[in-house]
RNA sequence: AGGCGUGUAGCUCAGGGGGAGAGCACUACCCUGACACGGUAGUGGUCAAGAGUUCAAAUCUCUUCACGCCUACCA
């Protein structure tokens, strides 16, 4: 008789998972020692922002990321994951500004210093927030390390890359066109511009010009046109020849502007004639420099049209578009609009429309750094995977352009250049100048901050202790792996790249492992205004972290998708519950056995599986092992999962524990003297199974390690492959059981034989060696196939009259027919497998009499083939034969 | 406009030159002493279309179609 239960019946995590989380925390298992030995194995975390809350994007990421860090913690590298969070500029300056909002309060009436302070505070109250969420998956991070990118020696490592880069000419100033966000108020980098395409308008607009017809110009933003400074022509458009050196009349203004020429207009498009407004234009900008025109600024920061604009100053530069339009056509100078599809720009932060001006800005020469970054993937000191993104990185790379780094925000870091009010002096320095080195006058710091991405891309030796020479620094840089979405490529690995490649002469990271983005379980992307988001911590709360996080890595292949499905988690929980039901049956009989103490395992019985379960089971493990390592080791997380899950359920549990039962409840001598040996195979497999699950599933494998096994599995050993288990033999026996199993149970079922009812299959084998085995092992099999006895079929012995035959490769199964078998439905179930094997004869035939096939198909292939078509032809002779009994039963 | 990617069972996807696979869903039967969050047996597909290479193509090549995504200075 079984003991009462070793565990509760199911796994309950909500309970479990805080428990482990905080005692593997608070034994300091996360904390990585510089002077521990072994191989360095580093993650930088990609910081999340300090304000934010986790969302499925994180969840991933982070998963991904433990996987690996607990799997090559248990293979004993000296392993660190750095935790960490980013102050992320505009994104928390908002959130702060519309909390204060809220309390009536105006962030320009508050002053900057004071605001400041107030975001500080916001820091404090929900900073560590996501640093609990991430806690609640499972992630095993060295908390004791955790940085902000605002910490003291973070801001550090940013002034000093700034002011290094500056007198090295990789930074400067100057006034250029740049994105501006009117709603942000702040200059954007290019990569922070989402293009979209709109069904918008092209507006024709006459250009009135003295002696000349008028000239027709085409434009999308007509209220540009206070800004215009010329009009540009094709030089070889024979239209415009004799507008050489005139100049025409800008519309509502009274401007006279001069007509120039210039190779970069195109002659198809609109008219061949283009307005050049070079203050809010990229292109009107390049052109406004080459034919040194000048520039007038028609949209202020705030998005509304300037004193240029005469009547419409004040008003919104999009709201004003319509009576600008009604002023030309009341001017006779509007011609027509048609529509046009074309891409605009959006913040990326707020949606709004960018509007390109000329600006005072801080630019990154990027052109230098990212040519190395470039050379760093090329020759192989990084890779990227899967592979396939090289491309697009080196189209970014070989084509990029400076990066904008100020931003007219006051949450960030402050640039370390001081301007001089009265002699315009500007100066960079690390530390606050007292005077002006030139009118010794006092000076002003740049009021502008940095981009966030500009800290983030210091990061991987930012977060080491860099500037500082630290024992961290020099043994876990460069680190390991980097893991992330697609979608920061370029704002985020890139610009990493290029900072490390410059600061630290050596690559940040050698590998990137890029993975998909989360959607729904539609493939659409999760967004508040679909409302179609799932919120992590709510998975967690229903299905916990290990059916969570075994859901997130089983789909994180070499996808750009990955649809979320609850399903697909609902369905993983069932398997947590398989592994801890295993685990219970396990616990059940060691228990037993304990207690009865000439059970207990010999330890020579782990060395040598007696019983040939056991010498299967431990082949198949070996197999397993290797697997779940190569997979691993090559960012296979999708395939590690499947692994483990096939394994776990459909060999071990549905094959092993049913075949070993025989041996644990048996009361027969052979079944005694197995027993002692299976225990301790049980044992070990098991205790080997929960090891190589662990890095995706930590929490119901720690739980469960502890009554198999000493010490914390968080810390115990990766398991190796014994490859001096590998018992082919076996494997190829169990094979051949299990083949006898299923095809006396496909009997069964086909021939309706009512469930508690026992059969006494007679099995033809024409091996000798499979006949001893079948009579040694046949009685493990007897409850699986619901069978009283098993017989071997004398030689020659044919189906008894009354009974109906099924077949297999190897010989012949046959169980007895009940009465109540439908003779019609058998018939046609039969004859629609019958056509089947036909087609499938008369396809291996076709092969076999094909000179090419035989000639050139490898020698095995062909045999393979002979094998299956007498197989098929013996299957046929034997559906032919139930046929025919299926007749005379009909009589 | 370029680039990348994807089209395989009702759904989500794996596979990747020699008999079309998994999970979920569905059908039938079963509470057998780990698990009904379970078990057994099934149903279900011109592997997007066309052409080519090959003895052999879902798989390789080309073309087409559909759907995604990214990049871009067409006003």
């Amino acid at each position: 008789m079984p003991l009462s239960d070793p565990l509760p019946k199911n796994f309950d995590f909500l309970t479990a998972e805080p428990k482990l989380y905080s005692h593997w925390e608070q034994q300091g298992m996360f904390r990585a020692e510089p002077d521990r030995p072994g191989p360095p194995f580093v993650i930088v975390i990609p910081p999340p922002n300090v304000t934010g809350n986790l969302h499925m994007g994180h969840a991933l990421d982070v998963t991904l990321q433990d996987i690996l860090i607990r799997y090559h913690r248990m293979k004993g590298d000296n392993t660190l994951w750095m935790a960490g969070t980013d102050h992320a500029g505009i994104a928390t300056q908002a959130v702060v500004e519309r909390s204060l909002a809220a309390q009536g309060i105006q962030r320009r009436e508050l002053g900057r210093e004071k605001f400041v302070a107030k975001v500080w505070e916001w820091k404090k109250t929900y900073g560590s927030n996501i640093s609990r969420q991430l806690r609640r998956l499972g992630a095993s991070l060295d908390w004791s390390r955790e940085r902000f990118t605002m910490d003291e020696g973070l801001s550090e490592a940013v002034q000093e890359v700034f002011v290094t880069l500056y007198e090295q000419n990789l930074i400067y100033r100057g006034e250029r066109i740049i994105n501006w966000c009117p709603s942000c108020r702040t200059a954007v980098s290019d990569i922070e511009v989402e293009h979209e395409t709109h069904q918008d308008h092209l507006y024709y607009i006459k250009y009135l010009a003295r002696d000349l017809e008028p000239l027709i110009v085409a434009t999308t933003r007509p209220e540009t046109l206070f800004g215009d400074t010329a009009v540009a022509v094709n030089p070889d458009d024979p239209r415009y020849q004799g507008y050489l050196g005139k100049t025409v009349l800008v519309p509502l203004t009274g401007r006279q502007v001069p007509v120039i020429f210039d190779s970069y207009v195109d002659i198809t498009f609109g008219t061949g004639a283009l307005k050049v407004t070079p203050a809010h234009d990229p292109n009107d900008f390049t052109l406004g420099r080459s034919h040194k025109l000048p520039s007038i600024l028609a949209i202020s920061e705030t998005g509304i049209l300037t004193d240029a604009a005469g009547p419409f100053a004040g008003r919104d530069r999009l709201e004003a578009r319509g009576d600008i339009l009604e002023a030309l056509e009341r001017e006779g100078l509007w011609v027509k609009t048609e529509p046009l599809e074309h891409a605009v720009g959006h913040c990326y932060r707020c949606r709004s429309r960018i509007e390109p001006l000329v600006s005072m800005q801080w630019f990154v020469k990027a052109g230098p750094l990212a040519e190395t970054a470039a050379q760093a993937v090329r020759d192989g000191r990084i890779t990227l995977v899967p592979a396939s993104w090289e491309k697009t990185f080196f189209e970014w790379m070989d084509n990029i352009r400076d990066w904008c780094v100020s931003r007219q925000l006051w949450w960030g870091h402050q640039i370390p250049a001081w301007h001089c009010p009265s002699c315009g002096a500007v100066i960079v320095e690390r530390q606050a100048p007292q005077a002006c080195p030139n009118c010794l006058g006092p000076m002003e710091r740049d009021p502008d901050v940095l981009d966030t991405w500009f800290s983030s891309a210091l990061w991987p030796f930012s977060t080491l202790g860099w500037p500082k020479d630290t024992p961290e620094l020099r043994r876990y840089y460069p680190t390991s792996v980097l893991v992330t979405g697609f979608d920061i490529i370029f704002f985020w690995v890139a610009r990493m790249m290029m900072m490390g490649l410059k600061l630290m002469d050596d690559v940040p990271f050698r590998q990137v492992v890029l993975h998909p983005l989360v959607r729904d379980a539609h493939g659409q992307k999760m967004s508040k205004s679909k409302g179609n988001v799932v919120d992590p911590l709510e998975i967690l709360d229903q299905y916990g972290a290990d059916a969570f996080r075994f859901t997130l890595a089983s789909q994180a292949g070499p996808t750009r998708d990955l649809r979320l499905d609850a399903k697909r988690i609902e369905g993983y929980s069932k398997f947590v519950n398989k592994i801890w039901n295993a685990a219970r049956f396990a616990l059940t009989n060691l228990n037993e056995a304990q207690t009865a103490a000439e059970d207990t395992p010999a330890p020579e019985a782990l060395v040598m599986p007696q019983s040939l379960p056991d010498r299967w089971i431990r082949s198949r493990l070996v197999g397993l092992t290797a697997k779940v390592t190569e997979e691993l080791e090559a960012f296979n997380f999708d395939r590690y999962c499947d692994a483990i899950y096939q394994f776990t359920w459909y060999e071990f549990c549905d094959w092993y524990l049913e075949l070993i039962k025989p041996i644990l409840y048996g009361s027969t001598e052979a079944a005694s003297a197995l027993k002692a040996g299976t225990l301790a195979n049980l044992r070990l497999v098991f205790s080997d199974l929960l090891a190589l699950t662990h890095p995706v599933m930590p929490f119901v494998t720690e739980e469960l390690w502890s009554n198999f096994a000493e010490g914390p599995l968080m810390l115990a050993a990766f398991p190796a492959a014994r490859t001096e288990d590998l018992d082919p033999e076996s494997e190829k026996l169990i094979g051949f059981l299990m083949d006898v199993t299923k095809a006396v149970r496909q009997a069964r079922s086909d021939f309706r034989v009512p469930p508690g009812a026992k059969v006494s299959p007679i099995v033809s084998v024409g091996d000798q060696a499979l006949a001893e085995l079948l009579t040694k092992e046949g009685p493990l099999l007897l409850k699986l196939m619901g069978a009283d006895c098993l017989r071997l079929a004398a030689a020659g012995e044919t189906a008894p009259k009354g009974t109906a035959s099924n077949v297999l490769s190897w010989g012949e199964v046959w169980t007895p027919v009940l009465s109540h078998v439908d003779p019609l439905a058998e018939a046609a179930r039969l004859g629609k497998e019958k056509a089947k094997l036909e087609k499938d004869i008369g396809a291996a035939k076709a092969k076999l009499q094909n000179p090419g096939y035989l000639a050139k198909a490898p020698a095995e292939v062909v045999e393979e083939t002979r094998e299956k078509l007498e197989d098929f032809e013996a299957r046929l002779t034997l559906i032919d034969r139930t046929l025919g009994m299926f007749g005379s039963l009909g009589e």
